[in-house]
DNA sequence: CCAGATACTTACTTATAAGTAAGTAACATT
DNA sequence: AATGTTACTTACTTATAAGTAAGTATCTGG
């Protein structure tokens, strides 16, 4: 393990940020390395190709998804506070930056980004679903959470519209999302929401 | 009224449809003009500038809207039947080509198009939630619907949750959506559906 | 029948993106 | 101390996009 420089982690890091605002057609080589004070063949170095890249950011992104489930599970924290701590990232995310959620992104972008990419995105849209529904089974299970049908088809409703309005809120601001989140922890949650402010 | 050719509405058509499907920095000129026969100069004859398509298209899509709504008013049609009737069209759009809605597209895209086509899409989204919000009052009114809460709230969900499972059809495949508008159907009409297969 | 407008084409310019080849400085290894 | 590897930079090539200027054919009104 040498690796002296960080290079690699902050170009994900400004390439992520970049995808998530402006989509994978809407930035350049270019615009990941001026801010970061190197040359465009440095991210090549790193990233051959902008295919190389784009899969890289969502890989990773699985992996930081896959290992902060992982987290909370071993403080067997309950479906209620899970859905919550992911609803307040996603709703911080949202309104930092007005990114886009990244399966909107990848959903948005399917017939522009590369195959390897959409390979990713398949893999990290099956494990986004397995997790929602183990939390909607596990949550109606114990009581906290409550929904008529299956877990499968409310986890189709709540990925959709939770994507949705992160967009929409892009346009209309904020509100929209907020609205959203409070309207459907409302309909879901058995008991009244404990919404930090 | 000259016009003899309408070259002008067939690059409507294609521009509408590469936005669609690729999104505003996905399609360039020459990809409209070639399969329409013509140069890449003949669309910037009528559209100096991507910004002016980009309005133009947005411009007649409004105005499409306005008036399919308009032709649905005189006849007097239920909100449950004005309501099934969009559905139905939108889900035959997304199967179709794999498009995106207009909406999604628009916020999807929203720090890549020019300001001036924001603005469009500003006006857009007030005059579908608008028309969706007055269709929710009057179908509960009538006994056609049921919700909880605000109209206004209803609306962003179903728009939220709309556009997002037709972004996520892409990647999934119809069924997504198909399923999402079941259960939509489902919760919102109060007699069971009679979806014309 | 002719002047002008309409609806284009041909042939460019300019800018920017992805990608590459060759060079270099610093450190790491033997 | 020489050698190789890592992490870059410099300086390109190639492709494609947006946009424009000037020319042309056809139709239209006087």
């Amino acid at each position: 393990m040498k690796q002296r420089t960080d290079t690699r982690e902050r170009i994900l890091d400004a390439a992520e940020q970049l995808l998530a605002t402006r989509g994978y057609d809407g930035f350049s080589y270019h615009d990941i390395a001026e801010p970061l004070g190197i040359k465009n063949a440095a991210v090549h170095y790193h990233f051959p190709a902008k295919a190389d890249l784009g899969v890289a950011i969502v890989r990773r992104y699985r992996e930081m998804l896959k290992s902060a489930s992982d987290e909370f599970m071993k403080f067997g924290g309950s479906a209620r506070r899970h859905l919550d701590a992911y609803l307040e990232i996603f709703m911080e995310e949202a309104c930092e930056h007005r990114t886009m959620c990244p399966m909107g992104v990848l959903t948005a972008d399917y017939f522009s980004i590369p195959e390897t990419m959409r390979e990713e995105g398949s893999k990290l849209e099956r494990e986004v679903f397995a997790m929602l529904i183990r939390v909607l089974e596990v949550g109606r299970e114990q009581g906290e959470l409550r929904f008529a049908g299956e877990p499968r088809t409310k986890a189709v409703m709540m990925m959709s519209m939770l994507q949705g309005a992160r967009q929409l809120a892009r346009m209309m601001g904020p509100e929209v999302l907020a609205t959203a989140i409070d309207e459907l922890r409302r309909e879901l949650y058995t008991a009244p929401s404990t919404a930090a402010a």
